[in-house]
DNA sequence: CGTAGATTGTGTCCGATTTACACTAAGTAC
DNA sequence: GTACTTAGTGTAAATCGGACACAATCTACG
C-alpha cells in the first residue's frame, strides 16, 4: 500500500469473501450444499460456503476456487448475484460478501475435506437449518434470482446428468418455480423449442412403462439465440 | 484491525468503491450523467460518477451520497447491479467497486459543485464519448439490468415529471428498450392495467393537439400488486 | 402366465392475448 | 382559413396458453 498517498490508506481496511448457493437437485427436489462450521464465529452454525477473497485473487476466480475445494468440481454454471455490505454483518470487521450462485450435477458431488468446514452436506430447499451469518438474506437473493433465471435461460440442465427424461425435467421445473405445471403442455411447449436430442434410449428397471431419454442440445441453442431465438418457459 | 488475528490482517488490504449510472430522460432520449475527472488517474477523461465506501459507511449508503453530491438529490430509484472485481480495474491498488444505477427526473438536476468533479454533463445513450476504467463494461451491465427491469417493473416513471403524456411515456420506452412500439397498442395495454390516473388537464402552448396528461397512481399499484397482479409490458 | 400397479406419451378445443393497421380531431403558425 | 403537427381511437386475424382423459408399456407378484 505504500504507493498510495496517505489520506487513501484508511479505505484500504475491509476484507472481502464471496458466499455461494451450491443448488443440487434429485428426486427429493432442489436442494442447496451447506458447510458446518469448523471455526468461529458461528462454530457449529450452518452456512453457506465461502471464504475471503485474496487480496490478489480475481473475484470470480475466489468464488470458483470455493466451490472447488468444496466439491472437486471446476467448470460448473457460476453466477453472481450481489454484494451484501451491510456493516455489521460480520462479528469480526468489516466484512462485505459477493454473493454467487452455482447449479452442479448432484451425483458429481463428493465432499472434498477442507479446513473450514467440519461437515457439509445437502438440504432441501424446503427444510433448511437456521444459518449463520446474513446467509439466509443471501440464500433468498440466489433463489429469487435462479428462479427468474431458469424460466429465462436454458440453465436448468446444469442440474441434470447428461441424458434425462421428460418428466425428471419437469419435476426440476417444478421443484424450482414451487409450481405445478401440465404435463401435456410443457412437454409440448419444450419439445417445439428445438433444443432436445431425443436419444434411442430408454430407462430401465423401472417398475411401469421406461421414458425416452433425451439430451440438450447446447450447439443447437447457440445457433437457435444467434438467430434470435430467446427460451422463455 | 488489532481485533483480528494476525494471519487475517492481509485480507484487509482492498478498497471498495462504488460507481452509479444515472439515467435521465428528455425529448432528445435517454441520457446518463457523466463526470469529467479532475484527478488522476484518467485525469480529464469522463467517467461515471463514483467514491471509494467509507470503512464505516454501508454500501447503500455511499451509493446515495455519490448521488446526492453530485445531483443535490436524495430519496431517487437506486439498485445495484453486480460488483466488478478485476485485480487491475485500477491502476492504483486493489479496489472494486459496486455498481448501481439510479433513475432521476432530468429536469430536477442540478450539478453540484464537488472536489472530484471538474465538469459533468448528460451524455445520449447513443453517443457515448470513451470512458475511464472499466466505466464501458459497468454501464454495460447496467443498461442491460434497466432494460430487463423496466418491463417488469413500473420504474420508468422514475425518469418522468409527475405529469407526462402517454405519447411521452412511449418515447421513454422506445428509448430505453431501443425498439419501436405501436401507439394504439401501447395506450391500450398500459392503460388496462389501470395504474394511471388522467389528470383534467393537457399540453399547452405546443403547435399542435394537445395531449392529455396523466399521473402514475403509487398507491393504486401497490393495492393491485397485493392483489397479486404483476407489471408487464 | 395373467392381473394389478405405476408412469409414459399423446391432441384438441376454447378463451385470452397480441399484432397489424388508418383515419379523424384539435390545436398553432402563418 | 389553410397547412402542419401530433393526439386519439377500434377491429379483425393470428397466435399462444390452459384445461383436460385415456391408451400404452413396463415390472412385480401371486
Amino acid at each position: 500500500m505504500d504507493h498510495l498517498p496517505q489520506e487513501l490508506q484508511s479505505y484500504f481496511t475491509l476484507a472481502l469473501s464471496v458466499d455461494g448457493v451450491v443448488f443440487g437437485f434429485d428426486q427429493e427436489g432442489l436442494k442447496i450444499l451447506l458447510i458446518n462450521r469448523g471455526a468461529e464465529p458461528f462454530r457449529g452454525m450452518w452456512a453457506l460456503p465461502g471464504d475471503l477473497v485474496g487480496p490478489a485473487e480475481d473475484l470470480d476466480i475466489a468464488a470458483k476456487r470455493v466451490l472447488c475445494e468444496l466439491t472437486g468440481l471446476g467448470n460448473v454454471y457460476l453466477e453472481q448475484v450481489r454484494t451484501f455490505g451491510r456493516i455489521d454483518r460480520h462479528p469480526l470487521g468489516r466484512v462485505l460478501t459477493v454473493a454467487y450462485f452455482s447449479l452442479i450435477k448432484i451425483e458429481d458431488y463428493q465432499v472434498q475435506h477442507s479446513s473450514w468446514a467440519a461437515d457439509a452436506g445437502w438440504f432441501n430447499i424446503q427444510k433448511l437449518p437456521p444459518l449463520a451469518f446474513d446467509h439466509e438474506e443471501i440464500l433468498n437473493a440466489c433463489l429469487t434470482r435462479l428462479r427468474r433465471r431458469v424460466r429465462a435461460r436454458p440453465i436448468g440442465f446444469e442440474l441434470l446428468p447428461e441424458k434425462f427424461t421428460l418428466s425428471t425435467l419437469q419435476h426440476l421445473y417444478e421443484s424450482i418455480l414451487g409450481t405445478e405445471m401440465d404435463k401435456r403442455n410443457f412437454r409440448k411447449k419444450i419439445l417445439a423449442m428445438d433444443l432436445l436430442e431425443p436419444l434411442d434410449e430408454a430407462q430401465n428397471g423401472v417398475a411401469h412403462r421406461p421414458a425416452k431419454l433425451f439430451r440438450f442440445d447446447k450447439a443447437r441453442y447457440n445457433q437457435l439465440v444467434a438467430e434470435g431465438f430467446s427460451f422463455a418457459l
